[in-house]
DNA sequence: TTGTACGCGTTATCAC
DNA sequence: GTGATAACGCGTACAA
């Protein structure tokens, strides 16, 4: 491997001089730099992140861990957050934890043995708590993202889940439906009780009766699609049906879209279905769900934005910050006025 | 930060003992090793990574630079390569080069840098030789995978882009088409020339004649979208109007699909339109486009399995592999015998 | 079974 | 302007 005594030798100075011209740093003369630039090129240097955060102590690399790799609201949010992080010369370090606090835990582990500078940190749930304990104990920064933990205080960023679950259940009242059934996450999540609670706000708001019947706890995560499955089974069973559905996130409501048509039924005839958070337009050839969509670059491009601040200290000892992104309710087809 | 050292002086050893006790290497007594781990219990040790592949001049990280991390081929084949990885013991560093090589090669840099033990590298095209001649200066192992680059010669995973071309393409003049346009990628990309190659012996095979005018050559980004939609216009005002489109990856599909419904033009019933690659048929309601899939995830596993075996110096000096995985045609709505 | 000395590649400090 | 030296945290070689 090329190093920088290399270089030192075959341009005739010491190891000092080259470090310098790498970093900028120091006096120089322009000869020397010159020449000492042209060995590095000849040679192909290139400098050693390893030695060089061994001694710095800090490695600008930044951890993301989000919680599903497949959800274009994650992958959108890890765009933003690595062009913000580039913007500031910050690496990122990516990893899924898959909705599981066992891989969390595993990446953590490796998340500190980088001695990464700070993470950006998505929680599977509640349960994720020791893990933030953890990096609290080893005096690195992070940041909550989409989602708070109990017990922990830190800067945030999140979505407005009540609001958006009210717009959203509130556009199904408008339709004319009356039994609105709640497909959710896990309420180990900060989200599912925030869209646990908007949904129940929603039916206070409209004189409508509660009815544990139509609250139906599934899980965010891919693994839950089996629960998807029987909560439809027993959705459907139900002495008085629902209406309509209304999904915690896209791909509960994707889901069950396609558990009612294996039976048969169609949507938004047969039972309209809203969700939170939208899927990637690109992607998409018929955008057909109605949606709380989320600005979810923004997530990651503030959430950056917060932990950069923290880590240089900008921010010590200020008191947390927590941001709050609207979400934005865009209709479609999926939603449409009940069977009379 | 805590260090062997601390470790150490709180179990009363020496900073050597604690090392073997984390590595499970030379011999140790059952009563120092217990006393040593319950030290790094208290501590909440985590090794110091940087240095570790300082000394042992390995830093266990490979790097998956892919072209395009919205596309759905691309995000399975990254979690094919980090299963596979994760699996040996390696982690994975992402990078994505939205089919630049600029980004490319600022990337490469950062690869370079932190003394990766290997990359697995999707190339922006012909053009990314320069970055391949690097890795092989600096004695870096590197598999390519999904594209081949004109004068490199490494062990390679692909596609069969010649058979799937032809796949798709007949597949088409069996329903009664006669007239099929390719909108292809950039011909500096080896896939793209493939399935142009493919596209051709369909012709010849079937004693079509050859049409310039039929064969639009856009790009495989989605930086590409504009040129796409002038292919489209220029393709719908020829006199004699294909009736098909045979597109050279999904998203250039989607486009195109895009394109002719916005001028009014219903897909199939207008024209047929059959491309590469699926979309993720999880985040997709009506799975629409007749498609040639490729087995993305395997792309990803065998191509660590192979970049692995390089490092190990297993296959040390043996001969290039060139591992080819075939695609699947996969017939949905979106090709149709042409209206007559 | 355990410890000492040294080196991995880089930068900060202080001296010239 | 430039250089010598020590230090970052860890593992190898050798010694005890």
């Amino acid at each position: 491997m090329i190093t920088i005594y290399d270089i030192a030798k075959k341009a005739n100075v010491s190891a000092m001089t080259v470090s310098r011209v790498i970093n900028n740093t120091g006096r120089i003369s322009e000869k020397t730099r010159v020449r000492v630039r042209q060995v590095m090129e000849e040679l192909h240097y290139v400098p050693n992140s390893a030695a060089r955060s061994l001694v710095l102590q800090e490695t600008r690399i930044l951890s993301l861990l989000i919680t599903d790799i497949t959800n274009p609201f994650y992958t959108t949010l890890a765009r933003g957050a690595e062009d913000a992080a580039m913007k500031r010369g910050y690496r990122l370090l990516f990893s899924n934890s898959d909705e599981d606090v066992g891989k969390e835990k595993e990446y953590l582990e490796m998340v500190l043995s980088t001695r990464v500078d700070g993470v950006l940190f998505s929680p599977a749930g509640d349960n994720s708590l020791p893990q933030l304990e953890k990096l609290h104990k080893h005096g690195i920064p992070f940041v909550l993202i989409d989602r708070e933990v109990p017990g922990v205080e830190c800067d945030t960023v999140l979505g407005d889940s009540r609001l958006g679950a009210r717009l959203l259940v509130e556009h199904l009242f408008q339709l004319g439906h009356r039994r609105v059934a709640l497909l959710n996450g896990s309420m180990k999540v900060s989200t599912a009780r925030e869209r646990f609670t908007g949904y129940a706000e929603a039916l206070k708001l409209h004189d409508l009766p509660w009815d544990d019947r139509l609250v139906f706890e599934a899980g965010y995560g891919r693994a839950s699609l089996g629960t998807i499955e029987e909560a439809v089974e027993r959705m459907l069973a139900l002495p008085e049906r629902p209406t309509a559905v209304f999904a915690a996130n896209n791909f509960l409501a994707l889901d069950a879209v396609k558990a009612f048509r294996r039976r048969g039924l169609d949507v938004p005839h047969d039972l309209s279905v809203v969700c939170f958070d939208d899927l990637d337009p690109n992607s998409v050839l018929d955008p057909f769900l109605t949606v709380a969509a989320q600005p979810a670059y923004e997530f990651g491009s503030m959430g950056i934005r917060l932990l950069i601040d923290r880590i240089h200290g900008v921010e010590a000892g200020s008191p947390r910050k927590k941001i709050v992104l609207p979400p934005k309710l865009t209709v479609r087809q999926s939603s449409a006025p009940p069977r009379s």
